[in-house]
DNA sequence: CTGTATTATCATGATGTCGTTATGTCGTTG
DNA sequence: CAACGACATAACGACATCATGATAATACAG
């Protein structure tokens, strides 16, 4: 439970989900993630780092540049799972609120 | 993005996974909920306070009790893909590691 | 070798989360 | 209504996390 819950943390913060988002298409370098997303480079940078550490991007330097890719694109089906079970549990929220009143 | 972060701060805390695993069966009340976690009744309320607010659980008092119960199984299927991926993302691990030897 | 671009790290302050203890609330029972 | 059991909430301390600004480390160009 431990380990599964602090896997789960790693998509618990918005910014990191917005990083992995810009690795959707393929791998990036540092800057370019961090154009893409408006963030600090330090932000971004810790943010690889943690992403890398919990194993779910892969770091490649190449030349000045390093770049970032998602190394199993089943994370982004857990995503979309996630946002399945987000919604349906809004619409769950607006039922409960209709049937107090 | 950042609801979905939310989302998976649910999932991010090994007690909340655990109180969420004592539901797999089906609706529980709250003292039973503490004798199979183990937590203290403060904590096991506030936990499933915080799952009904995000709409994972369903609260609903009989008598002097309070049944709780998940209400999309399909979490149990978000929960399962996480595993899925952190075993990959271990294995991914151990293959680094024993590339950079 | 110097300077520059890219990335990583550090120190810090602000904020959030977790767990505990103590207490409050509510329903039931005698 | 008094007492009890079940559950909820409040207050607090400990600790983790996040974002920032400044600074380091690295690779490369000139």
């Amino acid at each position: 439970m431990e380990a599964l819950a602090d896997y789960f943390k790693v998509f618990s913060e918005p910014n990191r989900l917005a990083v992995l988002d810009t690795l959707r298409g393929g791998a990036l370098n540092v800057t370019a993630v961090v154009e893409r997303t408006g963030l600090s480079q330090a932000l971004v940078s810790k943010h690889l780092k943690l992403l890398t550490i919990a194993g779910v991007v892969r770091r490649r330097p190449e030349g000045s540049l390093v770049f970032y890719e998602v190394i199993d694109k089943g994370v982004y089906k857990l995503m979309q799972q996630g946002e399945k079970l987000l919604l349906a549990s809004r619409r769950q929220k607006i039922n409960a609120l209709a049937a107090s009143i």
